[in-house]
DNA sequence: GCACTATGATACATCTACGTTTCAAAGTTA
DNA sequence: TAACTTTGAAACGTAGATGTATCATAGTGC
């Protein structure tokens, strides 16, 4: 099945777009989900899905690079801003938090989406730009320079998550899970 | 199969642990591992393991029991100290990094293991405690008041997670990753 | 040594998901 | 309206995982 369907046809593309979000919902649910699923859940025939896309596993790239892209249009107003070091990193966290939940279904399906050139390569830049800002901190004197920035970035990565984690179980709202976990990060949890 | 073996048989203990132990291994590194996959890093029959464990559910039911029970083995000494607040945190990070995989590998299984209600309630139990420990370090004077308890438990799951997740990569031991994690939770990034 | 029990290997049945194919019907474009 | 494309529904084949049953072998306890 070698078929590919014309973007240009609003059929095909309200088709695909409704295969994306509704892989995007039933992979967070539930990461076993089958492709039967997602096809049900996105209003489609199953045939249809395989129409869009040839395998599972492509499916879930194309998921993947699709939020990858969506976390590099929410960032684009930062850069634009040239916001640096600390103040970039803080306002990464007020566009991250509301597209979390496309960030981070890709964390039970990572092993699958990194097989993907272009999903690593999207990737590993998105993780390299937070680095930067990282170090650019450090050398603001905004962020203490004796914890390495591999770990800092993992904390940011987790802080998200929790933030995530706590909307997703409506503890807080987008707004204030990102104060939260900026308040957090930078000054932690002692009085 | 209602078979069920006799742990007093030094064969079944055995064969039961290693099960135990490579659903572990198995589980962590994929969670949607056959139980061939299991049985066989366990270095077991396939039959053998359906003689111990029922279902694939149970399995991993088993495998979540465990694995509680070990937290609360290694959280024991903190209480016999009768350590409160954030000094009973603090030891909490150190004992539950060194087994932290154990702790994490239930993430992706979580669905599963939450429907034995042991399960459910050891956890609850184990979460509650930690709550406690918060609410301690409050009142103590130690940890702002004006976050949320919730969010800081939430907060000290990520942190564990982000500990483990760098032993896991290769980037710290046991002990720098608990401390670091200890650091940022308590004192945060900022100079 | 003897009764008992766990084990490995194997064969088997079942079930579910994957992926393909076909065809009539409906939507799109010109 | 006419040519073209997407779609849903259904049937089909395949592969892999689950769970069961059997039997000879080997370990265990007395």
């Amino acid at each position: 099945m070698k078929n590919k369907m014309n973007i240009k046809d609003p059929r095909a593309s309200r088709s695909r777009q409704a295969l994306l979000d509704a892989g995007i919902q039933a992979f967070l649910q539930n990461p076993n989900a089958s492709l039967t699923e997602v096809a049900t859940f996105a209003g489609v025939g199953r045939a249809t899905l395989y129409r869009h896309f040839e395998t599972r596993e492509q499916l879930i790239q194309e998921m993947a690079k699709e939020s990858l892209i969506q976390i590099d249009k929410a960032m684009a107003p930062i850069y634009e801003k040239n916001l640096k070091g600390s103040f970039a990193i803080k306002a990464m966290f007020e566009v991250s938090m509301p597209v979390a939940d496309r960030f981070h279904f890709l964390l039970s399906l990572w092993n699958i989406a990194n097989e993907d050139t272009k999903v690593r390569e999207i990737y590993d830049r998105q993780l390299n730009e937070i680095n930067t800002l990282v170090e650019q901190g450090k050398r603001a004197g905004e962020i203490k320079s004796d914890m390495t920035t591999t770990w800092i970035v993992t904390l940011i990565d987790c802080l998200i998550y929790a933030g995530w984690w706590s909307i997703k179980d409506g503890h807080l709202d987008a707004k204030s899970a990102s104060e939260l976990a900026i308040a957090s990060l930078f000054g932690g949890i002692q009085t």
